[in-house]
Parts: structure tokens; C-alpha cells; sequence
DNA sequence: TTCCGGTACG
DNA sequence: CGTACAGGAA
């Protein structure tokens, strides 16, 4: 009982600071699943300020999930380049046709079976497009509610915590956890003296740093994409893939064996081409 | 568990 | 120069 009361406390106080604070994403004031869509995909593992140039321009060019899915992958990558994990784009392009042609799915498991759409990205659609009374938990929501109860939780309890936190607008409650870690209770250096639920939480404490991510500089990944970014420009034979991106050989073998694997490359003659 | 980009921030 | 990012798939 004393429970429910600090909880409804809590929350009525970090929907009075969003209300008064929201950033305003275009994504925000749209309900078309399709935008959602894209703008989740997008969002995965990117920044949300980076994201917003990114998605004027790939919804001013794909405005439906006809529009992408008919488009040339070439022409999807060279809209997506700078964002990052191309192979998103892809199954952005993938799920895009699933929807074109059977409709869009009507719960969380449905949504799930679309290319590139996970636990978190269908929650969102769920609650951001179709209203449904789910909560996204996200990378921000994890940290958020893990620091309210003052220990790392699992993924099963989250998901119940913070459904018990929802209240009747989910899709606000979900975006006002996002933007509270966000802005506030960020990983590192949180501003606590300036969070509007500080009087209800139990501390930074709890929040656990996530591994180091090996160095980029000279990694498969800067290959691939490198690799990614000529093709998208022109065709291009293996020695002048060598040539441009500085690898030796055999790393840009692997890397085009990968990439052929995901259906972002394939050779075309003595050439290799991004793939139809 | 590991890998997958590229950017911007302190 | 290290860190973190509205995750998902193998």
C-alpha cells in the first residue's frame, strides 16, 4: 500500500517534469507504426540528436513501406551512411516489405517476427503507434529503474516494475523514463541535485558500466564499413577494395564474406556491388 | 556472449 | 582519448 503511493508519487512527478521539459523529436508527434518504425530502427544504439537529420531526409524519400521496399538497397545505404550497423538498414528495408505486403502485425509477438524489430523496438511501436498499454524498456529504463530500487535488475523484473509503473499513457510514461536518463540520470556523472524524482530513488549506485568496446580504429568494423561506403559510391574489384580501404587482403576477404553472408554485398562479374 | 558504426562529448 | 549510444541477431 505504502508502495503504491511512493510509486504514483514518483511517476505523477516525472510526468509533471516532462511535460514542462520534453525534447521535441519529430517522431514524437507521429502516430503512423511506420515512422515508428523507422525511427526506431534508427534509434537502436544511436544517439536520438544524431538521429533527427536522418530521419527527415529517409522519410521525406521512403514516406511508405511501399516506398522503401521498393528501393535499391545502394540507394538506402547511401541515406542511412553515418549512422552506423548498415545491416539495419537492410532489415529496416526487409521489414518494410512484410508490411507492404501482409499489413502490420497487431501485438508484440507479431512485430517481433519483423526483420530487425526485437523485444524493445516492438514494445515501442506497440505503445508509441497502436496505443497499447506496454512499457519499452530500453537501455535508459533499465538504468533508470534499476537506480530507483537500488539494484541491478534482471530483464523479467524490469519488464515489472516497470509495467506496474505505467499508468493510463504509456507511450508518455515510456518517453519520460527515456528522456529522464536521457538528460538526467545519465551513466556517468547523473544530475541528481537537478532530478525531479530524486526524493524517491535510492542513488546512482546501482547502475553498472557496460563493458569496454574494443578500439574501432583498425577493426573489422571500420572494414566493413569502409568497405560499405565505396561500394554505395561504385562497384569496385577486390584489389581496388584492398587499395582504398588500406586493409591487407585477407581481412577484406573476411569482411566481404560477412558482408556477402548478410546480404549487404554480393560480386556482380569481377566486381563486388552492394546487393539488390 | 560477441559482434555490429560512427559520432560527439567531457 | 575513453565513453556512451531509444538493440538485435547469431
Amino acid at each position: 500500500m505504502a508502495e503504491r503511493s511512493l510509486e504514483a508519487e514518483r511517476n505523477d512527478a516525472l510526468l509533471t517534469w516532462y511535460r514542462a521539459t520534453a525534447r521535441p523529436f519529430p517522431w514524437r508527434s507521429m502516430r503512423d507504426p511506420y515512422a515508428i518504425l523507422v525511427s526506431e530502427v534508427m534509434l537502436q544504439q544511436t544517439q536520438a540528436d544524431r538521429v533527427v537529420p536522418y530521419f527527415e531526409r529517409f522519410m521525406t524519400e521512403f514516406p511508405t513501406p511501399r516506398a522503401l521496399a521498393d528501393a535499391p538497397l545502394t540507394r538506402v545505404l547511401e541515406l542511412w551512411s553515418g549512422l552506423g550497423y548498415n545491416s539495419r538498414a537492410k532489415r529496416l528495408r526487409d521489414a518494410a516489405a512484410v508490411v507492404a505486403t501482409d499489413g502490420w502485425p497487431d501485438d508484440v509477438d507479431g512485430l517481433m517476427q519483423l526483420p530487425g524489430v526485437g523485444p524493445y523496438t516492438a514494445k515501442a511501436i506497440a505503445s508509441f503507434a497502436f496505443g497499447a498499454s506496454v512499457a519499452a524498456v530500453d537501455t535508459n529504463l533499465r538504468r533508470v529503474l534499476s537506480r530507483w530500487h537500488g539494484e541491478e535488475l534482471k530483464p523479467a523484473a524490469l519488464q515489472a516494475v516497470a509495467e506496474r509503473n505505467l499508468g493510463p499513457d504509456a507511450a508518455q510514461w515510456n518517453q519520460a523514463m527515456m528522456d529522464l536518463g536521457a538528460r538526467i540520470c545519465r551513466p556517468r556523472a547523473p544530475h541528481c541535485d537537478r532530478c525531479p524524482v530524486e526524493q524517491w530513488c535510492a542513488g546512482p549506485g546501482a547502475y553498472v558500466p557496460p563493458r569496454p568496446q574494443g578500439r574501432f580504429e583498425g577493426s573489422a568494423r571500420q572494414l566493413r564499413g569502409a568497405i560499405i561506403r565505396h561500394l554505395v559510391a561504385r562497384p569496385a574489384t577486390f584489389a581496388a577494395l584492398v587499395e582504398s580501404t588500406g586493409f591487407d587482403a585477407g581481412h577484406v576477404e573476411e569482411a566481404l564474406y560477412d558482408l556477402r553472408t548478410e546480404g549487404l554485398v554480393e560480386p556482380d562479374g569481377d566486381r563486388w556491388v552492394i546487393a539488390e
